[in-house]
DNA sequence: GCCAGGGCGCTAA
DNA sequence: ATTAGCGCCCTGG
């Protein structure tokens, strides 16, 4: 396993139920600027039943970057949280991302 | 080791 | 709003 993937996970537990975060943003929070991709593999990498809500993190325009199968599950997941999503099959990053104050600060 | 292709994102046009 | 180009770096062949 990457030494950076537990980094990221961390990250990723500190997104609350009910909101969501980007790939970018979760990259940032653990001082990985410009590896988002990074934070993509690491999700990918986890395996089933993790405590890490990995359906919490989107990409920058606040759609599913899955395929229809796990994208399916992903938005399910999120809809029972209490997430919206419009006929286009996007959150609203406005009213959904997640604002750590750790970043608020930057 | 090289190469191609990813759960990505920023900037410029 | 969309597209193209580039940077990032991990994985699989």
């Amino acid at each position: 396993m990457h030494p950076h993937y537990a980094a990221i996970y961390r990250a990723v537990r500190g997104v609350p139920r009910g909101r969501v975060a980007t790939y970018g943003q979760i990259a940032l929070l653990c001082g990985l600027p410009g590896r988002a991709r990074q934070v993509g593999y690491a999700l990918h990498a986890l395996p089933a039943g993790s405590p890490v809500p990995w359906q919490r993190v989107l990409n920058v325009r606040g759609d599913i970057s899955l395929g229809h199968e796990s994208g399916q599950r992903q938005r399910r997941l999120l809809a029972a949280e209490g997430v919206e999503f419009d006929e286009r099959g996007r959150v609203d990053l406005g009213r959904f991302q997640w604002k750590p104050r750790r970043m608020r600060s930057l």
